[in-house]
RNA sequence: GGCGGAGUAGCUCAGUUGGUUAGAGCAGUGGAAUCAUAAUCCAUUUGUCGGGGGUUCGAAUCCCUCCUCCGCUACCA
C-alpha cells in the first residue's frame, strides 16, 4: 500500500441546510479521495459538521429546542446529503462528540501549559443592536458603521499569543510555496500575515453553548479554536500513538471555501506551531458559486438546492457539471442552460454516445460478446490504446499535486474525442460488409478504451461509470488503476449485456412537449 | 485609503522565462458520414490582445500612466 492520503472538508455549520457550497466543498474532495484510493493510496476522507456558537444557541432558543436536540438533527442533514451525492466520507465528526472535546480541552490545556494562552480583557465598541464588535477605525462618527450606537465595553478572554507567530508563519509559507493554494489566495494570506497579527481571543463569555475552558468555566473555548481540531481529533488526538494519528497526520489537504481561508491558513498553523505539532500539507481554497450570475443569498432568494437539481438531472450530471464548469479554485457561474448544455453535448453525446454505438454494433455485429480480434492490430489502433493505458500517468500528478480537478475531466475528454474520432475514420460499419475481421479488431480497440475510461471516470461520476463497466463485463475488481493495462484487457468473446443508454438528453426534462 | 489580481474572437477562457501568420471550447456558417441517445467527424472568424506612452531588431508577454472590474484589509461562523 503506498502513502496514506488524509484529505478533509471544513466541518460544517448546521445553523441552516446543507447548500451548494458546502456540496461543493465535499465533492471535490470526494473526486480526490475516490482517485486516490483508486491508485492503491489508503484514504480518510473527513468530514463532519461544527456545532458550538452563539448562533446554534440562540437558534435553538428560538426553536424552542435545548442545543443538543437542535444540533441532533441539524447535523443529520449534512449526513443525508453524502448519501445523496455519493460522497464517500470515511469519518463524520461531530464537536459535540466526546471524542472531539476531550481533544480540545488537552489542547488548550498544552497550549496554556506552553505558555501561548494568557488570561486577560477584550475591550472594544460594542454595538448591543448588531451583536458586534468594532475598532476605532470602524467607527463612523462615533457610532457603528451600521449607525447603531456603540459603548465602550471590556470583558474577560482568554488570549492565545497569535503575534508570536508571524515571522514564524512568513518562513513557513517561504519554505513551503504550496502550502496555500491557489496562487491569488497565497498572496492575500502573505499580505495579510505581513500587515501584522494581533493576540486572538480564544474564549467567550457571552453565551454557553461550547467546550468550557478548562479550570475556568465561565468562558466557553472559541469556536474556531474548537472547530478547527476536528482535523486532529477525529484521528483520535490526544492519543498520539493511535494508528488513524500515525498514519495520517499530517494531513495532505485542508479543502476550504475561500471564505474561511485565514482559519486555516494563519491560525490553525499557529496553533499546530504552538502545540510542537507538524502542520497540513496543503490549505486549497477553492471558489463559490454564483447563480446565473449573481450572488446566492437567502435574501435573494436565489438558493440553489442540491436535492432539487440532483433529483432533476442526476447526481451523476450534477457532480460532473460542478467539476467540469470551472477551474478548480475559479468562482463558478451556475445556470439550468449551463448545466443541461453541458450534461447534453459532452455526457450524452460525446461519452454516452460513444459508449453507446460502440456496444450497439457490437451487440449486433459478434453475437452479443466482447469482439475477437482474429488479425493483428494497426499501428492506429495500437497508438489509440496506447495513449488510453498512459492516460493515467498524466492526470496522476494534476491531482495529486495541484488538485486540478477540471484539468483531469479535460484530457479524459480528449480521449473521448480521439474514440470518436476513430470510430467516424475506421467507419466499422462499413468494414462489417467488407472486411468482418477488421471490424472486430476494431470494434475491441473501441470496447478497450472504453473500459479505461470507465475506470479513469469512476472518481467523477461513480454510479455511471459503474454501469459502462458493468456493460462491458469488466468485474467489480478489476476496477482500479492497476487494471489500466494491456494485461487486465477486455477478454475477447465474452458475453455481455444488452447496452442501454447511461446518461439521457435533458430536453425532455425542461420542455416535455418536445418528445 | 493600503496591498494584490484581472481586462485576449459573440460567450467562457488558454497563452511558460518577450520571437515566425495570437489559440481552445461553446454559439454561428458550410460540408461529410449514417454505426449511434438526430448523436459523430471535417472546415470556417476582418480579434484595435482595456486606452495612451516607453524600452527593444521584435511585446498580449517588460516599464510608466490612465480607465474599468474583482479579491483581501482579524475576533458571526
Amino acid at each position: 500500500m503506498s502513502k496514506p492520503y488524509y484529505i478533509t472538508t471544513p466541518i460544517y455549520y448546521p445553523n441552516s441546510d446543507p447548500h451548494i457550497g458546502s456540496v461543493y466543498t465535499t465533492l471535490c474532495c470526494d473526486v480526490l479521495a475516490r482517485f486516490m484510493r483508486l491508485d492503491g493510496h489508503e484514504v480518510k476522507f473527513l468530514t463532519g459538521t461544527d456545532e458550538h456558537g452563539q448562533k446554534i444557541e440562540q437558534t435553538a432558543t428560538k426553536l424552542g429546542k435545548s442545543p443538543q436536540e437542535f444540533v441532533d438533527e441539524a447535523s443529520k442533514s449534512f449526513r443525508n446529503v453524502l448519501a445523496v451525492y455519493n460522497l464517500s466520507v470515511d469519518d463524520f465528526i461531530r464537536t459535540t462528540e466526546l471524542r472531539h472535546k476531550r481533544g480540545v480541552q488537552h489542547f488548550w490545556e498544552l497550549l496554556e501549559k506552553k505558555g501561548y494562552i494568557y488570561l486577560g480583557s477584550y475591550a472594544g465598541w460594542y454595538a448591543v443592536r448588531d451583536e458586534a464588535f468594532y475598532t476605532e477605525s470602524d467607527l463612523v462618527d462615533g457610532k457603528a458603521p451600521t449607525g447603531a450606537p456603540v459603548e465602550w465595553v471590556e470583558e474577560p478572554s482568554y488570549f492565545f499569543k497569535l503575534s508570536a507567530f508571524q515571522d514564524k508563519l512568513l518562513e513557513y509559507y517561504a519554505s513551503h510555496p504550496d502550502f496555500i493554494a491557489p496562487l491569488s489566495r497565497r498572496n492575500e494570506v502573505l499580505s495579510f500575515v505581513k500587515g501584522g497579527l494581533k493576540d486572538l481571543s480564544v474564549s467567550r463569555t457571552s453565551f454557553k453553548w461550547g467546550i468550557p475552558v478548562p479550570g475556568n468555566e465561565s468562558h466557553v473555548i472559541y469556536v474556531w479554536l474548537d472547530a478547527l481540531m476536528n482535523y486532529l481529533t477525529a484521528l483520535g488526538y490526544p492519543d498520539r500513538e493511535k494508528r488513524d494519528y500515525t498514519t495520517f497526520w499530517p494531513a495532505d489537504v485542508h479543502m476550504v471555501g475561500k471564505d474561511i481561508l485565514r482559519f486555516h491558513a494563519v491560525y490553525w498553523p499557529a496553533f499546530l506551531m504552538a502545540a510542537d505539532l507538524p502542520l497540513p500539507k496543503k490549505i486549497f481554497a477553492h471558489g463559490w458559486w454564483t447563480n446565473k450570475g449573481q450572488k446566492i443569498s437567502k435574501s435573494l432568494g436565489n438558493v440553489i438546492d442540491p436535492y432539487e437539481i440532483a433529483e432533476t438531472y442526476g447526481v451523476d450530471q450534477v457532480r460532473y457539471f460542478l467539476i467540469r464548469e470551472v477551474p478548480f479554485g475559479n468562482d463558478g457561474d451556475y445556470s439550468e442552460e449551463a448545466l443541461i448544455s453541458r450534461v447534453n453535448s459532452q455526457l450524452s453525446n460525446e461519452l454516452g454516445n460513444l459508449v453507446q454505438r460502440t456496444l450497439s454494433m457490437v451487440w449486433k455485429n459478434c453475437e452479443e460478446k466482447m469482439p475477437s480480434p482474429s488479425i493483428p492490430f494497426e499501428e492506429g489502433d495500437k497508438a489509440l490504446m496506447k495513449k488510453a493505458y498512459s492516460l493515467i500517468e498524466d492526470i496522476r500528478p494534476l491531482l495529486q499535486k495541484d488538485q486540478a480537478l477540471s484539468k483531469y475531466v479535460d484530457l479524459l475528454w480528449q480521449l473521448v474525442g480521439d474514440a470518436n474520432r476513430y470510430v467516424d475514420t475506421q467507419a466499422p460499419w462499413a468494414l462489417r460488409k467488407n472486411n468482418p475481421p477488421r471490424m472486430e479488431v476494431v470494434l475491441y480497440t473501441l470496447c478497450e478504451v472504453i473500459r479505461v475510461l470507465g475506470i479513469l471516470l469512476q472518481p467523477l461520476i461513480p454510479a455511471s461509470a459503474a454501469k459502462i463497466l458493468d456493460q462491458l463485463g469488466v468485474p467489480e475488481q478489476a476496477r482500479t488503476f492497476k487494471n489500466l493495462e494491456a494485461v487486465d484487457a477486455l477478454k475477447p468473446g465474452a458475453p455481455i449485456q444488452e447496452p442501454q443508454g447511461i446518461f439521457p438528453r435533458l430536453n425532455d426534462v425542461r420542455n416535455p412537449e418536445t418528445c
